[in-house]
DNA sequence: TGTTTAACGAGACGAACGGTCTAATATGCG
DNA sequence: CGCATATTAGACCGTTCGTCTCGTTAAACA
């Protein structure tokens, strides 16, 4: 079901190889992130993740000092992640502006749909969480907000000078209040699994950008 | 700081006085809102909210079942708090419709703020924590929120006969909308202990009513 | 080619958690 | 008085958490 490489490990000092020397992190990484997306970090154990890719412990302390620095890390990964994604759809100039972002919002969809809405945004949860996590955690997970509420923001002003949106639209409010909505969107997804509350959320967000 | 009756508990079966009675359960019901408001349920272990009351395990596990009986007792509680809440007012017929649903945005920002923006929404919460929680909860948290929007929507209806929204807003969607919106703005809030999240929300919210 | 050192795998470890259980204590009731 | 009932008290068990120490293997250097 999930990334399956049960490749044989060895112990010892591995071979000169770099692509496979950073293969047993990468593998950590790319679980933790399936994981946590789906079950947020305070629910998940470093066990769960291990077992999946079929790692001992040890091998998790050598690659990260704790779980906070992994967190750190998948928050980062994450963000990089998202932040190309933002980038593949908002950089397409062959549709207008507004279409970039709803061909974003509609990816995103697919992108839930595809995990029967079990998966949320790593972001969010994380956030959301953030009464029992690490302080450190704070300021990294706004500055994600940050970035992609720029961007997004970008792309409205872009609409915005297209004439696709009403002048009189704030475009950066309007980036504050995509990221706030949608992250309620995709929590209540989660909840219902169901793809209809992105579908309302978006439909609502549209709308009011065609008065400001 | 929290509720710290340290009332000296008397062990032994209690004098025949019901509100004495129940007291222990009340107490542990109270603190559990504020601490899962704050953590969710995954971050919290029993133990943290017996010592918070000065109750020992014994009778936690006299009163509830489990610790998933006691989150869904946390659940239907703070839905009836919240139901009340939103009840007070949009009953309060002295003001327009619209106003009444801007009230209660008001109250709650004011109540986050009361918690220095620590504390979330229950529900909200819960939902989040889906992925690792009790299959039995998604039914009641949905419920609730089936509920919460019932009422919103009423209140919407109200507004569009008075004539102070759109008539082209359709209420039921509009309030399925509100909710959405809320609580991403009340996780943002909580990210970034600030309102600022709460208003950019409200603000967009109820421009969009205007036009429909 | 032999010794040292870096890189990684393996699992033991103590603390904490959720949950159960028995005992202790006090009242209600016949 | 004595038995049933309600509640507190906390020892206890199996699990799981995050950390740590050590063994194993290859690279690095001579």
């Amino acid at each position: 079901m999930t990334t399956e490489h049960i490749i044989p490990r060895r112990r010892g000092r591995p071979p000169k190889r770099p692509e496979q020397s950073l293969q047993t992190r990468e593998l950590l990484l790319r679980a933790g992130l399936e994981v946590l997306t789906e079950k947020g970090f305070s629910a998940t154990g470093i066990d769960e993740i291990l077992k999946r890719v079929g790692v001992p412990k040890g091998s998790f302390y050598h690659y990260f000092d704790s779980k906070e620095a992994f967190g750190a890390a998948l928050i980062e990964r994450y963000a990089l992640y998202f932040a190309a994604k933002l980038d593949r759809h908002f950089g397409d100039l062959s549709k207008p502006a507004l279409e970039r972002l709803k061909s974003f919002v509609e990816d995103a969809g697919h992108g839930m749909a595809r995990h029967d809405f079990r998966r949320g945004c790593l972001i969010g949860n994380l956030g959301q969480e953030m009464g029992s996590l690490p302080e450190s955690f704070r300021a990294q997970l706004a500055a994600v907000f940050g970035d992609w509420q720029r961007r997004v923001a970008d792309c409205l002003e872009a609409a915005r000078s297209a004439g696709e949106v009403s002048a009189a639209v704030d475009c950066e409010r309007s980036a504050a209040y995509f990221w706030i909505g949608w992250e309620g969107a995709v929590l209540r997804a989660k909840l219902e699994r169901a793809p209809e509350p992105l579908e309302i959320f978006a439909d609502g967000f549209f709308a009011g950008l065609r008065t400001g």
